[in-house]
Order: C-alpha cells, then structure tokens, then sequence
DNA sequence: GTGTAATAAAGAACCGGTTCCGTAGTCACA
DNA sequence: TGTGACTACGGAACCGGTTCTTTATTACAC
C-alpha cells in the first residue's frame, strides 16, 4: 500500500514516534539487535504509516546500488523481450534500467556514458556489435559488465553457439536435397556471429550444391528488395536466411513472383509461427539466455572471477510447413 | 569518457584539488556566480579527473529526482515499444524506468507499488485495464501519474479515438458490400476500450447484414480456435478482428480450411505488413502517442494542473492487400 | 557481592551532494 | 570618504539513511 500523504515519512519520523534513535529503527530494518518489545512497537509504526526507506540515502550510504542497466539493441523482438523476462523471473533485490539502443552503435555508447553517470551497479549488455571505441569504455570501466550476442574475446558474455546452429541447418538441408539455394546473409562487420558463424556449416553442407549467396542487412524491406532481385533472375527451390525476419521479406518477393521455394530462418519463434507458411527455423532460447545472463552477472558481480567467464547457449531446429 | 580508476572522484576531492569550497564547486556546477578563473581551473580538474555527481547525493538532498517509472502491459510489441521510443525522443533530463507487466493486474499492481517504494518522481502507466485496487492505489498517490490504454475518467490519460476508428471501419465496410461478416471481439471486461469502443461503429454499419460475433482473447492461438470453429460452420466473406493479432490467427484458420475471405485489423503495423496478404488494418501512431503522453506527464509534473487533462490520439485505415 | 560478558539502545559521524548565510572585496555614485 | 549594491566564495547545515562507538542495563559465574 502507498501513504496517501504527501510527504514522505523518513526514518526520523518514525524514530520520533516511536520514542527511540533512529540508530535502533535502522538496526531494526537490518536485522540487527532489537529487544521484542521495541520490535513491535516498530512494526506498528511503519505500518500504519506505511514507511519504506529512501533508495537513495540507502545507496548514498551504502556505496552500492541494486539497479542494473540493461542495454537492449531493440525492445520490439521477441529475442530481447524473452531475455528481459528471463532476468525479471530470477530477480529479487535488483532493478532493470532498460536502456534501447537501437541498433545504433553511438546511442550504444551514450547509453553506457549514461548508465555510468547515473552510478548503476553494473551493466548487461546485449549486443550486435561492438565497436573499438565502446570496447575501451566498457575496459576501462570499474563496474561488473557481462554482455551477450557476440563472442567477445576478454569479456563475460553468454553467448549462442551459431556454429553449431549451422551445422544443424546444414545436415537437414542433406535431407532436402535442394537444386540450387540462396542464401540471405549480412555482413560479417555488422554481425560477425550471425554473418560467419551460422553460415559455416551451412556452406560447408552445399559445397556439391548450386547456391548463390547475397548480403543483405537485417530489415525486412531491404531483404524484400534484395531477394527479389536475385529471384527474377534465376530460380531456387531452397531459401535459407540469416534471420527469420529476413526470411519474411524473402517470402514476401517470392510469393509476388509467383515462385514457391521452401524455407529456413534462425531465431525468433514469433515470427515462425505468424507468417503462412509457418517458418521451419533454427530456434535459440532466449528466456533461459536471460536467466544465463542474470546468473553470470551475480557471479561476476559478487565473486568477481579472475578469468574470463563464457557461457554457451544452443538451440534445436523447428521444422514447420515452410519446408514440407 | 569514463574514470578508469576503481574509486569514484567525489565533489570533495575537486573541492580539495582545486583548492576551493565544495560550496563553489557546487556552483560551478549549477551555474552560480563563479570567477572566470576558478572557472577555468575546475573547469579542467573536472575533465582530468572526469568528475560526474554522484545521482543519489543529488536526489536526496533535491528532493526531487529525474527517473519516471512506466509500465508497459508487454514488450514484444510494436505499439508499446513504438510509443517508447516517442518517450525516448523527447526525453531530455529524465531517465525511464521500464517495467514489463506481463499483461497481469497483479504484476502491475506490484510494480506500482515497487515504483513508489524506489521513489520514482511519476509514474507513466500503459494498461489496459485498471482493476479497482490499482485504482485506488493510483489515486492515493503522491506522484504525478498519466496513463494510456483506456479512457479513464479522473486520470491524466492519452486515449486512442476508438470510436472513431470503428466509425472509419465501419464506413470502409460498406464499400466492400459483404454478404457474412465474423468479428472477433475481445471482452470489455478486458479491455473497455477496443472491446466495446471500437465495435460501435462496426455494428451500425452492419445493421443489415448477417454477421457473428465472437469473445476470444489477444492471444494469437486463442484466435486461431475460436475462429476455426467458426469458419467450420460458416462461410464468411469478411473478418474483423479487434487486433492485427488476432486477425492472423484467424487468417491461418481461414488458409487452413482453404478460404480466402478479406480482412481487417486495428492496431500495429508490424504485423500488418509481415503476413500476406498484407494486412489492410486501422493503425494508431503510437510514436507520436508516446511523444504526447511525455508532454502530458511534463504537464502534470511541473504545472500540477488542477483538472484532469484528456488527450485524444486518432490514427487512420491502410488498405492493403487483404481487402483487395 | 563483585567482576565480566552480553544485550539494547543512544549518539555521533559519515555518504556526496545543494543551499543558506555571512563576509570580504570591488565598484559606482553622492 | 562613506554608503550601498553586487560578486565571489567559504563555512555550516541539511537530505535520510547506515554504522561505529559508547553507555546503560541485565544476567551470570565465581
């Protein structure tokens, strides 16, 4: 319940009223030596009145603080929401300050300026890039830091194991036996672990198949746009992208070119299951990679590891209709 | 820039350097009268040492602080995050404090409650419904609060102009000259808003013509049920739903039993472009809702004004393939 | 009965800022 | 030269907590 008054009761105020220092209502927050009698006394007290201490003189104090910033690429993906609930679920004393970057490398990094001047307790940042300038900011910064979506060398990360995603897709496309394929990938400095990584095993299972490979980036309309081009002049019975958003746009082209070749994406079970036909797609947990992330960061926050620390996540491939 | 050493550099330490008051440092700071050289020279200790306040001093002796909580019924999707970002874009000095309420009266509840007790400066609530306990949480409230989602009366609140859109709707209906319309609504007890508001207008255009209502929820394979049976025992030459959401659920039923009627949706344009046919879809600009509901927030904040202050956001219908 | 330890509580210092108050110095004007 | 206004700045108090130190009280053992 919330005081209906309009100021705040303060420790002191309750000190006051209940006739003791307000060394002994702290010590009675805290758990330290309070006799039965002033024990109760005091519950009665910050009940009626409703009393919580103030966040800020506790953190004032303390040199310490319960908020985290969380530095997402984009709020409106299921992979970041899913993450997100994966930290809200295992939390209990911590507070979330979710920062959108998106997708923007200088935000990114006001972002991380920000969350300093604002002294969170440490930052978990999820990430498609990072750049050399916010590589030293996060270096030189004295607070905990675990960061996911790449595997960056001399960070805490949780990472997606993207090869062995590829390597999966690679030996069921063995099964389809596709004529020629394209592929929909994105440039390897945008993106290094979705642009290389997943495609590995993916290229290494078509080395006896045509394919043709094309890069495009990670919004819808330019892999509309990209794809269609690329079908017009010639056929494919066998799309397989980066993304399943990239694959989206991919339908879209084919479809509008009258052509019906089978489908295979990576990532988001959203979008798998909204478009028709239903996205076969490599698919990652990002919950339990956000449950990951909570548990690495109390470790690097808490323990303070020596070394480097490095959690890997892998996934399983879907197989819906786009591939019957 | 960020201090790479492991202790912050506190206002006493510049003060020390500097070899003036903490007083004056604190003036240099907030622009009180300070020399051109005691200027310059904290000016550049300040740089060196990368000094940045400490936010919980600040809060704590100001009385006031910067950070607005919001609570946001979900994540995932493109309206929430859409009107976000129109917070984001016109923030200057505040911080938001994004909580996810999982579309649960309870979580929000908590969160309201959390908010206050981390002594937020407002609170910027997205909902869809108030239950009766929130809202006599919200009205004991101290803080400044606006909301979003539905037309409450006796709260600061930016609503969608739902009736008229049902109105549009129901005037691009008859254009189309359907022979059976299904309308997939949600309850009011849900969601007042889209479930009563935006059918008033979509009913008196249907007056004459045979159609089915049917309750399901905003769930996408809730829709996808409850449509399919529909569908089984009835042929429909056009489908309205309450959500874009729902509307592709009912899409995949209607492909499923090999119809093809029309459609139309409410709301983001996310989806509507994503399924094919894309989606012709009464869309609401939520960016610039967001941008609005931190005009009214400022409002109430620094102005306290004393009536309650109404904001009505219209959108507009996009036709698009699914009407062709 | 006295010495000692444990417990309960008070009091003061401190965290890092902002702000109020007082004062010294400068300048203008009568 | 004296008065008033203004500027620059130092010092102290304060915001609301936590924590350390000190003191008072009680209990227990010898």
């Amino acid at each position: 319940m919330i005081n209906s008054m309009n100021k705040k009761v303060t420790i002191n105020d309750i000190a006051t009223i209940a006739n003791v220092a307000k060394s002994t209502v702290s010590r009675y927050l805290n758990g330290g030596s309070v006799s039965e009698h002033t024990r109760l006394k005091i519950d009665r007290i910050v009940a009626q009145y409703n009393y919580t201490p103030n966040t800020f003189a506790q953190s004032l104090k303390q040199q310490k603080n319960h908020t985290i910033g969380v530095i997402v690429p984009r709020l409106d993906s299921i992979a970041q929401s899913d993450m997100l609930r994966g930290l809200d679920d295992l939390n209990k004393d911590d507070t979330f300050l979710i920062v959108n970057a998106y997708q923007d490398a200088k935000r990114e990094l006001a972002a991380i300026e920000k969350l300093h001047s604002q002294n969170v307790g440490g930052i978990i940042l999820l990430t498609a890039n990072l750049t050399d300038e916010i590589r030293d900011v996060l270096k030189a910064s004295p607070l905990p830091i675990v960061i996911q979506g790449q595997d960056e060398p001399n960070f805490h990360r949780v990472i997606m194991d993207d090869l062995a995603a590829g390597k999966a897709v690679g030996q069921y496309i063995q099964t389809l036996a596709p004529k020629n394929v394209l592929l929909l990938n994105v440039d390897t400095k945008i993106d290094q672990a979705v642009g290389h990584d997943r495609f590995v095993g993916i290229k290494a299972a078509l080395a006896k198949t045509p394919h043709q490979e094309i890069i495009t980036d990670f919004k819808l309309d330019t892999a509309k746009a990209d794809s269609y081009q690329a079908m017009q002049t010639d056929d494919f019975d066998l799309v397989i992208g980066a993304t399943d958003r990239i694959v989206v746009g991919a339908m879209q082209s084919a479809f509008a070119l009258k052509q019906h070749p089978k489908f295979i994406g990576f990532g988001q079970s959203f979008f798998s299951e909204t478009v028709s036909p239903n996205l076969t797609s490599f698919e990652f947990n990002f919950y339990e990679t956000g449950k990951q992330l909570y548990r690495l960061f109390l470790k690097v926050r808490d323990d303070k590891p020596v070394d480097v620390q490095r959690v890997i996540m892998n996934g399983h491939l879907v197989v819906r209709e786009s591939t019957e």
